[in-house]
DNA sequence: CGTTTTTGACCAGCGC
DNA sequence: GCGCTGGTCAAAAACG
C-alpha cells in the first residue's frame, strides 16, 4: 500500500517544542491527530500483527486563535470517572451544553418555525477533537458506535463534500466529520469531536467487554487501536488489547503523555455488522498524509 | 413503522 | 455592513 506521504515529515511538524498546530487539510484545529499506516490491513488484521503499524499521535499545542477550548488533552484527558449514571443527568463537558441546546430545540422549533433556533455558540468547540487519516473507499468508517448523519456540505476548494455525523446515543453529543482529501481522494479525514459518555453499543465478536483481555498500556503483546472517540465515562474495559509498546511514537511526542492519554481512552471494536464489510469500511487503512501547513507562531510559554 | 439519509435553507463567525 | 463559508436544522424521502 502506498504511503501517501511522509511520515518523515511528521517529526518536523510535531516537533518544535509544541509550537506546532495541526489542522486537517480543511483547516480544523485539532487536539490530536493520528497518522496511521496499516499497510492495508484491517483493524482485525492489525490485532494479529506482530509488528506494530506506524502510529503517531500528535498533540497540537493550544493556540489562542484556535477554536479549541480544550487543550492538553493528552495530559489531561477530559475524563470523568463518574459512573455512567451521569449520562442521563449530567453529561460531562460541553456535551451537556449541546444537549441543553438540543433539548430546547423541540419547544423552540415549535415556537418559531421560520426563525430557526440555531445554537448561539455552535462555533464553540465542544470537546477535544481528533482526526484520523484513513485510506479507504468508504466515507463513513464503522468504528463501533452508531452515527447519524445530519448534514453534508460542499467544502470550499474541495470537490468532495463533507459529511456530518452525530452519535445516536441520546445523551451523547459526540460528532464527527468525514471528508476526503482533495490531494488524494482515497484518503478520508475523520474528525471526531467530543467524548462519548456511554459504552460502545456493539459487542465485538468473540470478546466480551468485561472478559476481554485488557493489557492496558503497560501490557504487552498485540496491537493497539487508538480511536480517541472511544472514550466514555463508564469503567468498561476496552475490547481491544492495548499495548503501548505496539506503538511507535515519534520522538518528539511524549509517550508518557500519550500513554496517559491512551489510558484514559477506551477503545471499542468495530461493530459486528462491520465485520461484514471489513474490507471496505473499517479504520483499516489509516495512512499518513502530507500535513500542511503553516504553523501558527504561537509560542508555548 | 421506526430509523436513517438526503438536501435545501438558515444562522453565526469571520474577513474584507 | 456585506458576502463568504462552515455548521446545523428539519422536512421529506429512502431504507430495513
Amino acid at each position: 500500500m502506498a504511503n501517501l506521504a511522509s511520515l518523515d515529515q511528521i517529526p518536523s511538524v510535531c516537533g518544535g517544542g509544541g509550537g506546532g498546530f495541526f489542522d486537517t487539510p480543511q483547516g480544523y484545529g485539532l487536539d490530536m491527530l493520528a497518522f496511521h499506516d496499516y499497510g492495508g490491513a484491517s483493524l482485525f488484521d492489525m490485532l494479529q500483527q506482530p509488528t506494530p503499524p506506524q502510529t503517531l499521535m500528535v498533540k497540537p499545542a493550544p493556540q489562542a486563535s484556535t477554536m479549541l477550548e480544550t487543550s492538553e488533552v493528552v495530559n489531561t484527558p477530559p475524563t470523568n470517572s463518574s459512573s455512567l449514571s451521569s449520562s442521563s443527568n449530567e453529561p460531562v463537558n460541553d456535551v451537556d451544553q449541546e444537549n441543553n441546546t438540543r433539548s430546547d430545540d423541540a419547544q423552540e422549533k415549535n415556537a418559531n418555525k421560520q426563525l430557526k433556533p440555531k445554537k448561539k455558540n455552535q462555533k464553540k468547540q465542544k470537546g477535544p477533537r481528533f482526526a484520523f487519516m484513513t485510506k479507504t473507499e468508504v466515507d463513513h468508517l464503522d468504528d463501533g458506535f452508531r452515527w447519524r448523519k445530519y448534514g453534508q456540505k460542499a467544502v470550499k476548494n474541495s470537490p468532495f463534500p463533507r459529511s456530518y455525523y452525530r452519535c445516536t446515543s441520546a445523551s451523547c453529543g459526540v460528532k464527527k466529520r468525514v471528508e476526503r482529501l482533495t490531494e488524494d481522494p482515497a484518503v478520508v479525514v475523520t474528525t471526531y469531536e467530543g467524548i462519548h459518555i456511554h459504552p460502545c453499543p456493539v459487542t465485538p465478536r468473540g470478546m466480551l467487554p468485561e472478559t476481554a483481555t485488557y493489557g492496558g498500556l503497560g501490557g504487552g503483546g498485540g496491537s493497539s487501536y487508538i480511536l480517541p472517540q472511544f472514550h466514555y465515562q463508564q469503567p468498561l474495559r476496552p475490547f481491544f488489547h492495548n499495548q503501548t509498546n505496539s506503538l511507535s511514537f515519534n520522538n518528539t511526542t511524549t509517550p508518557s503523555s500519550y500513554s496517559h492519554y491512551l489510558q484514559e481512552r477506551q477503545s471499542c471494536p468495530p461493530s459486528m455488522s462491520s465485520s461484514l464489510h471489513r474490507d471496505q469500511g473499517l479504520l483499516q487503512d489509516m495512512v499518513s498524509f502530507q500535513i500542511r501547513k503553516e504553523e501558527p507562531k504561537v509560542e508555548p510559554s
